[in-house]
DNA sequence: ACCCAGGTGTTTC
DNA sequence: GAAACACATGGG
């Protein structure tokens, strides 16, 4: 079988079903960012009032965020929970990488596996919210984003996902990023169609009857 | 009144 | 090292 062969599949199943999913949803890079820290196990609708209630408060910028009060930010992206967190991770982000760079393209310059280490020696950036903002708010970064729901995904659907041990996470964006070509647009579509796909139907209650995967998903686990 | 959501960091066996 | 816990709001 052709390298990738499974996963293609897998991305026209779901394109088929569908369609473009145009993400990041965001304007800016610095939106992807910001969004990319205030979803961490939240539900985007709240991620969307949090950034509203950024914009409303006038701190929706790089300097905004560097400068206000933590309790003005507090307030400001509390619909999107973990309010103090991530108050002062946001904080902390925001002022290391416009601290040492002039921009954040500036900052997201340079080898993919450095800028990686760099997002994750960063209080509030993991593996996830690091790739993230590599594969939408830059443009020469082809890394995988692997999720809960590419997580539930490979539990179900039968991937050839290496079993351990090391990072499970590790494992999952391994086996993607060896099975497709480095290509920026393959990943972040693929990516949000999981997304989409687990959206929909892959939470606590399953709608398996008009799963697009359910010809060849396990409907377990 | 539960359970869950586009995780991360710390503490504990 | 894996496992358990804290962090918190809003919608189903």
């Amino acid at each position: 079988m052709l390298a990738g062969a499974k996963l293609l599949e897998l991305y026209n199943r779901l394109y088929s079903a569908y369609g473009p999913q145009h993400w990041w949803p965001a304007e800016t890079a610095f939106e992807i960012m910001v969004g990319a820290v205030l979803t961490q196990n939240t539900a985007w609708s709240n991620v969307e009032k949090a950034i509203a209630g950024l914009r409303a408060a006038d701190l929706l910028s790089p300097h905004g965020i560097a400068t206000a009060p933590l309790t003005s930010l507090e307030g400001a992206i509390r619909p999107s929970g973990y309010y103090r967190q991530k108050a002062r991770r946001l904080q902390g982000v925001v002022r290391a990488v416009y601290g040492s760079a002039s921009d954040l393209q500036e900052y997201l310059a340079g080898p993919t596996p450095e800028v990686r280490e760099k997002l994750l020696s960063l209080r509030g950036i993991g593996p996830e919210t690091a790739d993230s903002i590599l594969l939408y708010a830059a443009s020469a970064h082809p890394t995988f984003v692997v999720d809960a729901y590419t997580q539930r995904l490979v539990a179900r659907y039968p991937l050839p996902v290496p079993q351990g041990p090391g990072d499970a996470y590790d494992r999952t964006k391994g086996y993607f990023e060896a099975q497709l070509e480095p290509d920026l647009e393959l990943y972040r579509e693929l990516h949000a169609l999981i997304v989409r796909l687990g959206a929909t139907h892959c939470r606590a209650r399953p709608l398996c009857g008009t799963c697009p995967l359910r010809r060849g998903c396990a409907q377990k686990v």
